[in-house]
DNA sequence: GCCAACGTTGGC
DNA sequence: GCCAACGTTGGC
């Protein structure tokens, strides 16, 4: 089992958002980045936890959990035309792009904000410090742990 | 809204 | 295959 963080703008999906989904699930499509495509196509799988976290607000942090439910599949959107996300190089016969399927669990106690996680000296090494824009990340155990204990929440 | 970081594209 | 131009991300 293996510990993630994905990125969305809030304006775009929320936490909320998924929380409101039928079934609390949802596609994570719309990766056009090939280190994230690889993440999701061949290491996330079904059990996974993921840190949902808010980027481009005022204030940009990790706002709850959520538990990969299904592991990588091609991203339709690409497919689709009619898609922000639609790109004409993929097709269902060679996809390019890949989603994972993702069901809400738990709302962070207190959000863990961007600023709390660069100022803690033992989570300088991930890459959300490293100012990589990558959308989905790992988490190590060690992170994860420090992540949730900065939350309130006790593992 | 600005701009630095960085990934992608395309001419050569 | 290099690298300049360009586009996107995302913190501030």
């Amino acid at each position: 089992m293996s510990y993630w963080l994905f990125k969305s703008e809030p304006g775009c999906f929320s936490f909320d958002d998924l929380k409101n989904r039928p079934d609390s699930t949802e596609h994570w499509d719309g990766v056009r980045n090939y280190q994230a495509r690889n993440f999701l196509r061949d290491q996330v799988k079904p059990g996974d936890l993921v840190l949902f976290y808010h980027s481009n607000i005022p204030e940009p942090a990790v706002v709850g959990l959520a538990e990969v439910v299904r592991e990588g599949y091609p991203d339709f959107t690409a497919f689709d035309p009619h898609s922000e996300h639609f790109d004409p190089k993929s097709s269902v016969a060679a996809p390019i792009w890949y989603m994972v399927d993702v069901r809400y669990v738990e709302p962070m106690k207190k959000p863990v904000t961007l600023e709390r996680i660069k100022t803690n000296p033992l989570l300088s090494e991930m890459p959300l410090v490293k100012r990589s824009r990558l959308s989905i990340q790992p988490v190590t155990p060690e992170q994860w742990q420090m992540i949730l204990a900065m939350a309130g929440m006790e593992t």
